[in-house]
DNA sequence: TAATCATTTCGTTGTATGGCGAAATAAGGA
DNA sequence: TCCTTATTTCGCCATACAACGAAATGATTA
């Protein structure tokens, strides 16, 4: 029970779920993630904590980037329909259609640079 | 988006997902969800007012009962897809089956009995 | 009509959570 | 080694929310 509250109370915020729809474009390090949303690095590195906490998303270091993705195929159920589930009820949303777009823009730019950008904040 | 994140935070509290888990055995009133999860009226109440604005249950009113359910079968899918996922994911679960076991006692019970109890406390 | 009673609404309180900036951590690069 | 930099952790503040009891509401019963 405790597990599932997880992913519900994950789901439970509007910044998380737009981040989780965004990860469909492919895995993000977490600066693309504040660019996309304009909050601190701080913030967005708790909202990725918290959706990792809960199975919803999976991370790979690179040096120092760290990349975010959606959890591979063998995720559990419970997971993967959720993730399913916000899929379907918002992938035609006009919010997650325009953070489709502006993240393309984000990821067409180094992301060195965009990080450097961040730091000067 | 508004209405999805409606969704989200309902099911992100524990006594919400475990009230409409025990709705699958059919309408119940507000006393006898309150016997079952042993909180105040008024908690339960809320708690049932926030499902009901997010399309999760129904309610009927009968003299001075009103009865809670899940809604129908020609609700948004959206909403079927949510209840089938909370289903699937705990319909097993020892907090869940407890409930269930505890909520046929109280089935038995004749609600106008329960309420007057409730109402002493 | 008055009293009872199921439920909701309201006001309060304590806790949880989202946001930020500053400091800590970890990994390259000069 | 020292400096830069990507991310996380921490401490703080403001807001959101769950829980309660008391009062209000709406409906039945005496």
């Amino acid at each position: 029970m405790r597990e599932f509250m997880n992913l519900t109370k994950a789901l439970a915020d509007e910044n998380r779920v737009r981040a989780l729809l965004a990860l469909r474009q492919g895995e993000l390090c977490v600066c693309q993630i504040t660019e996309l949303f304009g909050l601190a690095p701080s913030t967005i590195s708790k909202h990725l904590s918290i959706l990792f906490q809960a199975g919803l998303v999976e991370s790979r270091k690179d040096g120092r980037w760290i990349y975010y993705q959606l959890p591979a195929k063998n995720a559990p159920a419970v997971v993967r329909e959720a993730l399913e589930w916000i899929e379907k009820a918002l992938a035609g949303n006009p919010c997650v259609l325009d953070d489709n777009t502006r993240l393309k823009t984000i990821l067409k730019q180094d992301p060195a640079e965009l990080c450097k950008r961040q730091c000067k904040k």
